[in-house]
DNA sequence: GTAATTAGTGTACATTTTACACTAGCCCTT
DNA sequence: AAGGGCTAGTGTAAAATGTACACTAATTAC
């Protein structure tokens, strides 16, 4: 059990960690400069190496909590990079993971390290040390397959939001059209939202309606187990398997 | 990028293959009888520490064919597992790969591990040494996520196949029952299937057509991209977004 | 030639997806 | 207080897809 340090650099792992947020219309990514060789300057994407006594998951979400100070956030292994030579000063793999945060809840830390750290858009990061532009688009990627299939839009909005907010959301990361009218009827016929007959303040327009997610409600499902390809039907109450959820591991 | 072999066991990694097979009408997995401790004389997964100057997924396929003399097969990384304690001799991280191989294919390879290799329904497999279960269990899944998006399934028949065959192997691996016309609608609307014209031979009944997979025309579909989302609609020769098939990375 | 066995086929209904355009409500200006 | 600017909010019809369901056809074995 016991590892020698002195060797890290010959053959290690660490984990990498794509951490997404949405703010004005956008979908951002949180960079540091590396304060570091190689690449000491650069904007890289957060990562540390796995201490030996640490589970992979609790690197991952080490690294997160340090740098947002967040925890208990959405966060999840996407896949690991091994190339021989992706780390100039030795073999180095990296499990890269990515997690979805509220900006609003975001405050910057102290430590020196999140000191160092900014939000980025997506669309302007177009160069990054090592493999990390791989990494981020095998992130990206992963996040766009998710937000079809999976109620994860959530994790990115403030607890209140509107529908438009919503489908702004939606729109900027699966970068396309929706329509209005039929994005409403989804989202609604889900009811895994609620409405909470409270408006938008401070708009200089007809405010539009708040409401939050209903986290009980989609927990109870993912206890149930989703049963899509039985033939007999829950007639209601019942979250059809088109509705942007889906089983999965 | 020198890697010190003398403390491989002290922080390492390794991988390991969840290789799948198709065979009378049961899913097989193939696993090995291990040769050294720990679990000496038990079934586990076939895998194999990465080699310091070795990538990854060279890695899996070295692993596969030196078990089954195959490559060029559907592999596709999964997971890593690297809980603490999840090897008892310090601390191994895997990565875990899954591969889809046609069982007619395979011959036994002389090599003094692949001798201890063999098939076992995946029904029968229920005890695997270290985290092997998780493993195997989190590549099933997978397996299962795949079979509904893409058309893997002509990967574990043999190269001609009847429309029954294929019918079996998704209601197998699904553990599911599926309707014989709505199945053959779905699949024949694919157009990724060719009929040969040949008949099935030796069968004590009305032989069936035979099938081959147009591998061709898929590549065609990968190579041009999805476009699903758009909305103009190429009208004839697009494989429309529910055909098993999905944009993914 | 007949029994046994599996192959192969079509249709109607339900559900889901898609396309599409106008009215409603609030704030700000004048 | 009237009107302009802006975003919120709503319904319907057609097309595509999914689902349920039962009989005839072709071959071998006896």
């Amino acid at each position: 059990m016991a590892t020698d340090f002195g060797n890290f650099f010959k053959s290690a792992f660490t984990v990498d960690n794509v951490i997404f947020g949405f703010d004005e219309g956008d979908l951002k990514v949180l960079l540091i400069k590396r304060g570091e060789e190689p690449f000491m300057g650069d904007w890289a994407l957060p990562g540390h190496f796995v201490y030996p006594a640490e589970d992979l998951d609790t690197a991952a979400i080490r690294v997160l909590e340090e740098l947002t100070g967040l925890n208990n956030v959405y966060l999840e292994q996407v896949k690991t990079f091994g190339a021989v030579d992706r780390h100039p000063f030795g073999r180095v793999i990296t499990i890269a993971y990515f997690s979805l945060i509220k900006i609003s809840n975001y405050t910057i830390q102290s430590s020196s390290i999140a000191l160092q750290a900014q939000w980025h858009s997506i669309s302007q990061v177009t160069e990054l040390p090592f493999d990390h532009m791989v990494i981020l688009q095998s992130c990206l990627n992963r996040l766009r397959w998710l937000l079809r299939l999976r109620p994860v839009g959530f994790e990115l909005l403030p607890p209140k939001f509107t529908l438009t907010e919503l489908q702004h959301l939606y729109e900027a990361i699966l970068e396309t059209d929706l329509d209005k009218r039929n994005f409403r009827k989804k989202i609604l016929s889900m009811n895994l939202i609620i409405d909470l007959d409270e408006m938008q303040e401070g708009v200089a327009h007809r405010p539009a309606r708040l409401y939050k997610f209903d986290r009980k409600r989609y927990q109870q499902f993912l206890e149930e187990g989703f049963s899509f390809e039985l033939k007999e039907t829950r007639k209601k109450e019942r979250i059809s398997r088109s509705q942007l959820l889906s089983a999965d591991q």
